[in-house]
DNA sequence: TGCTGTTATCTCAATGTTGAGATTATCAAT
DNA sequence: ATTGATAATCTCAACATTGAGATAACAGCA
């Protein structure tokens, strides 16, 4: 009956109680719901010889279809990372052999990254546990709440300006 | 009609027919807004001379009461981070004048870190600033969004043990 | 008093991200 | 063709966090 944001709250109410902090209710949850979760899927992939961005960007070229591939830029806006990261990340997933890198013909300031073999496997035998594990981190939600939630979340998405890129 | 993340579901309806990718709706927008927030508030912070943690610091401190300190193990916890972390904010705001460390008599492995006089009156002049940014950030939700919204989330965080210090 | 286990903080090397700048390429318009 | 603006990626120094270990202090109990 109440979690870490809830005592949040009530100090400021005690303390400042002309303020009315209820944004906190919300930001503050977000925040430290994506903490939380955050560890959670670090310690699933953890388990799984991989880190969670790497699943990430494995994630990502396999959810794109055949041939697999993105480029950079494609990258580091579905990551939400800077162009510094994602060279970095492509650098040590290349190294691991999990992608490679293509040079783009049609227009040379590009670089293609593509899922090898063994990425591709690799998402393949994760993709499903991780939805999995997913369920399970939801499992005190009901079905009505979690469709609610992500409709209440999605309209916070859309007017923070999070549109899909075409 | 439609945020990033109605994307990636797509993608993987098409990819992977036979996944339910449902709970990516829930967490992946819960990542994704973390992160957007975070920016806006890092903005906001920027324009008033402070980094967020430095603001969260100062918060955690002003809403504890009287006489405006906790202990470095309280502030790590709230933060949620490392005390490695914690060791180096406190070294840099006791160095700026917002904070300083008090041994603490009772317990001598203990650090009681105060709020001074400028870190106090920092805080009293943001909170209300912060408050209305965060509104303005969650504008588009109806009042009973709001709510529901945060009910929700309090769900999930107690189901993850997200419960309070004692 | 002397042990043993626990707790609070600090230290520090390793690691990853940011943010600005450099480089190279493309595009539009003249 | 040339110029200027824009775009894609990479480079790299600065910075912050993590995570493990060190240090010092407390607590319970024989």
């Amino acid at each position: 009956m109440g979690d870490a944001v809830d005592v949040v709250l009530a100090q400021w109410r005690r303390e400042r109680p002309d303020l009315d902090a209820w944004p906190m209710g919300v930001i503050g949850r977000i925040s430290r719901l994506s903490r939380l979760l955050d560890r959670e899927l670090k310690d699933f992939f953890a388990d799984h010889g991989l880190e969670r961005w790497e699943f990430d960007v494995l994630a990502t070229l396999r959810r794109s279809g055949p041939p697999y591939e993105l480029t950079a830029g494609a990258l580091n806006r579905a990551a939400m990372v800077t162009s510094g990261a994602i060279t970095n990340r492509i650098d040590r997933m290349a190294a691991k052999g999990l992608v490679q890198r293509i040079p783009d013909e049609e227009d040379r300031r590009s670089v293609r990254v593509r899922l090898t073999e063994p990425g591709l496997a690799k998402i393949e035998e994760l993709v499903d546990l991780h939805v999995a594990n997913e369920v399970r981190l939801l499992a005190a939600l009901a079905p009505e709440q979690r469709d609610q939630l992500a409709d209440t979340l999605r309209t916070l998405l859309e007017s923070l300006g999070d549109t899909p890129p075409e």
